[in-house]
DNA sequence: GATCCCATGTAATCGGTTACATGATTCC
DNA sequence: GGAATCATGTAACCGATTACATGGGATC
């Protein structure tokens, strides 16, 4: 079975939520998506020209009064169909996540134990900030965007990022321990 | 910060289990690491080639009795080193997990709810039988390697492969309930 | 004879990051 | 005046996958 560029499907649904500006895009995937999806404006922009040479889009440019231009991308009714098509599509494979800390730890009877305690708490910190952060966006989906049809699939996304997360947390308390 | 290629001292690491093969080192990556590491021979032949340039290791050929030849790849001191170099070496940032479920999930009001619940099922029966792979592979380094120097780390990461499953599979069954 | 496993390797391609360039506006 | 934010874009580079090529041995 062939591979698919997700990105490009990231996008379009993206343009679905209201954000209709590159740079937005990328806020919109760091603040919303950030704990499954990432992207690059390196990614963004000829991906935007893509699919308006494709015909799922089409651009327009926003002249706003006192502020530089800026240029608007609205999906088209091919664009819409091209990302129900891509919803409907079966699942890939589910790519391995590359794990750094794992792997040291893998190889740890070459390494101090102390320095790896030291890895895992600062570790352990990142995913601390980690839960907080979702803690953040859950509010604010709770409370700006409750009315909104989307706002019941960000939900259960983040109810991921938060599980998961707090499963390693759990994790890093406990092997620390083992360490020491 | 520059960025470091990981990808090198998983086969520098590797090669201190025992493992001395190309061949063997796709093996173990993918029988025993597979929870937070993935490799291809694109990747393992050049980089073995480049540990013999930079004196990182050394090879020589195996001759077997009715078997074809191998190259056999030992560690150096300097290869040693250059490991413990990057055990010592501080962790880089986090990468983004990519999660394709997720990002449909995250476009669910332009698609069946139905349909997004038998994609949550197909992914939950892969991560049970994820579950089952790390339950014996817990297994036979209880059984085998319980010796080993290298046994404790081992069960530390496959410890932290069954937390995040689990706590994903409990995703899994909460969000299909949900849905339905 | 076919198929599977062992074993080594390379070239094309792809997805993505990084660095760089440009320029306007706002805030201190 | 300087820094931060908004905004768009490209080119070089890199890590990794994929497809392909080759060939021996074992099993059915």
């Amino acid at each position: 079975m062939k591979k698919i560029n997700q990105t490009r499907y990231a996008i379009l649904g993206i343009l679905t939520t209201g954000c209709r500006i590159g740079y937005q895009i990328k806020q919109k995937i760091d603040n919303s998506l950030n704990h499954f999806w990432k992207i690059s404006y390196g990614q963004i922009y000829p991906t935007l020209k893509q699919l308006v040479e494709d015909g799922l889009a089409i651009v327009q440019d926003s002249v706003q009064d006192g502020k530089p231009d800026r240029k608007e991308y609205i999906l088209t009714a091919k664009g819409e169909e091209e990302l129900r098509n891509w919803l409907k599509f079966p699942l890939e494979d589910i790519p391995v996540n590359k794990n750094e800390v794992l792997l040291k730890l893998f190889f740890g009877r070459h390494q101090d134990n102390e320095l790896m305690v030291t890895f895992i708490q600062s570790y352990q910190e990142i995913l601390q900030n980690r839960f907080s952060t979702y803690e953040g966006i859950e509010a604010s989906i709770r409370s700006c965007s409750q009315e909104s049809a989307d706002a019941q699939y960000w939900l259960f996304t983040l109810d991921y990022g938060k599980r998961i997360t707090a499963a390693e947390i759990g994790w890093c308390e406990d092997t620390i321990a083992k360490l020491k």
